[in-house]
DNA sequence: CGAAGCGTTGAGAGCCGTCAAACTACGTGG
DNA sequence: CCACGTAGTTTGACGGCTCTCAACGCTTCG
């Protein structure tokens, strides 16, 4: 890696707080890959050979079983991913593939678990960004078993809408095909959900939404702190 | 705490590998509690005071939304809970009330930081363990998502028979109205579903189960060590 | 221009939840 | 020891939610 591309990703959480020659340890083993679209990067079932920290681009995290799959989750650029197989050395739960192209850092496996043995600072960072991602795998499966089709579309608007400023009107992020995965629901389920929000004063054209009644919407989903606020 | 008590505790892979005089700070100010059934120890969204350790009897941790419930997991001996709430101090994100009379280890959260922030070793053993439990509720979460009641409850009881040594049959460890929500269901559904197994030779008196056709029980849930395996 | 993929809509079926009633198991108090 | 109450479980009836299959329009891209 070059030093002008190790100043972009010194500052992310992971690698923060940790001692300079550890951090230097860490990345001087490290690429930073770019991917077009489409590619699959890892594959569930398979060992860890790599950390993955998304620096540019949008990756999607599925899973399969049968002939079904599931999204579990689209990152962006500052999100890790597969932190826990890579410090247990046990195979990956999930897959990843690139949904917008962009570059990815990978650090070895091996080198993760070295400096996590090694630095103090780097296993409470660690601790850390596995308590956050834990509590919002808890949260989605809460989504996922306490609400409604409906409820869980109406709560991801609101959401997406108050990261983005509370402007009432948003561009999707993605195809509405991986949104309906994400939100655990056929894509047709999704479309007649989109139909039945009209009434809730929701405007879907193309990927452009926009809310015009926010307290319908509110009341409908009845967005909970402890299962939609990504900070909590 | 007494001596004899700590001894009881120290082995748990949470403190075995940490230093003597931390491990001695962690538990001197620990309670060991004894707990009547239904009780409730805890409630989400209130802010964490103790970390939580199992010693004796049956946890249920569920999670309330407008007027339903859900059971996320049950615990037994051994098991902590709700550790990535006191890791980052943010409130609890579920709720937990005693299934079976037992004891509870409660370590005050403050102290659980204080050595976390100290012990290198601690760090690391909370490191694993919030990997341990993150790779958990994604096997949850993908079990929910890609599975039908039918094949959850039919895995469950493979799972669990697996668990006691693959005998055939068990005894449910708790009602069936806990089993239901636990795995994602009314109860009226898992009844039903249960009625349903007969055909796949799964044999249901009361709280008896006994799998005749294991094969064909296996066909049916399809067991995959990447959602179903504890230790995967 | 044609092919491929996304999104929408309709039709139908199956899964799942709710309500209600009846039955069972269990523990308490008389 | 029995009567009774409570809670858990089962069953039936019903409706609604969600999935699948299929067809069609639209956009994109080669």
């Amino acid at each position: 890696m070059r030093q002008e591309e190790i100043e972009q990703v010194r500052h992310l959480p992971l690698f923060a707080s940790m001692e300079d020659h550890n951090r230097h340890e860490l990345l001087k083993g490290a690429f930073l890959q770019r991917f077009p679209t489409h590619v699959e990067l890892i594959r569930e079932g398979e060992p860890p050979d790599f950390l993955h920290v998304v620096v540019e681009g949008q990756i999607e995290v599925f899973s399969r079983y049968r002939d079904r799959e599931t999204t579990v989750a689209v990152l962006g650029p500052g999100a890790s991913f597969i932190l826990a197989a890579v410090v247990l050395d046990k195979p990956y739960l999930k897959s990843a593939r690139v949904l917008s192209a962009g570059r990815i850092l990978m650090i070895p496996a091996e080198t993760v678990r070295a400096v996590f043995a090694q630095d103090a600072a780097f296993a409470r960072a660690l601790t850390q960004e596995l308590a956050q991602v834990y509590r919002g795998v808890v949260k989605e499966l809460k989504n996922q078993k306490l609400r409604s089709s409906l409820e869980r579309t109406a709560a991801w608007i609101i959401r997406h809408d108050a990261e983005r400023g509370d402007t009432g009107r948003f561009e999707l992020p993605f195809d509405k095909k991986v949104l309906a995965s994400r939100l655990g629901m056929a894509p047709e389920v999704l479309s007649r959900t989109f139909v039945t929000l009209k009434a809730y004063g929701v405007k879907v054209d193309g990927r452009r939404i926009e809310i015009s009644d926010r307290s319908g919407l509110t009341k409908l989903a009845a967005p909970d702190s402890l299962i939609d606020d990504p900070v909590t």
